[in-house]
DNA sequence: TATTGTTATACTCTATAACTATA
DNA sequence: TATAGTTATAGAGTATAACAATA
């Protein structure tokens, strides 16, 4: 009896991979919603972990320096970063938090692990491998 | 001698999956565009296999009925959908492809699997263990 | 001259509320 | 009355080009 074709792992892997980004898409946007934020002015947030060079964020958020101006705007408006002028340059503005800024990028990471429980549908051993397949897969990036 | 600490295994996978997440994002942005497609744009072509009511495809793309005038509006424009007046109800309208967007659709299919090749980087073996591991995360999503 | 960040502009996506046409 | 989709409006994200300040 001739093997049935069937749809590559990789390739199929892919598209759960797809499908779950899809999925985080919503709650992401609910999340950061309840507090008060916009995607990107979360993905902000959670990429400012030293004090970033405006530049810097532009690269890290994919996107046109332009934007970053409005975003971080926004976010100093709020009161959740403040822009400081660079020791060596100048021209660069390096972000940096308020404290009220790092309390709300505290409520953010608690609520984006939060969203984790699909992992935790696997045993324990399973979590391990499936992290190890993970770093491996993700790791080049 | 007492055990370290380490990070759950469950939350260091969750961690590795937001960082695919974001990866991914950037390349996507990247494809689309080269088919002059927007982000959201492209997920509606994405998600149109069968004719489709507005309403059903607000739902998916997780916003507004009122936006998504907007984006079919554009879609048509460029001759990629079209609105047909549903048989039974006269109120609603389904999306269907054009022969031009269904190209577009096979292109843009083309495109994104060209982004998997990170998994590529585990053995068979391996890519068939992380896809029926993804298969029991992504399932109940 | 080159670089960092801003401004001006135009387009897309976003939600809310009010509207229409059907049911 | 209720529902599907649209329109009006205002705010946020997007890229391009021109600009000011600094290197």
């Amino acid at each position: 009896m001739a093997t049935r074709t069937r749809i590559d792992p990789a390739t199929e892997a892919w598209k759960l991979m797809m499908k779950l980004v899809w999925a985080h898409r919503g709650r992401f946007i609910e999340s950061v919603g309840e507090l008060g934020l916009s995607p990107m002015q979360a993905h902000t947030l959670r990429f400012l972990q030293q004090p970033l060079p405006m530049s810097e964020l532009a690269d890290t958020l994919w996107c046109d320096a332009s934007n970053v101006t409005g975003i971080v705007d926004r976010l100093e408006a709020k009161r959740l970063v403040e822009r400081r002028v660079a020791v060596g340059d100048r021209r660069v503005k390096t972000l940096v938090f308020t404290s009220k800024g790092r309390a709300v990028r505290r409520r953010l990471d608690a609520a984006l692990l939060d969203e984790s429980p699909a992992v935790a549908r696997l045993t324990r051993a399973e979590q391990r491998v499936f992290r190890e397949l993970l770093r491996r897969v993700v790791t080049p990036l």
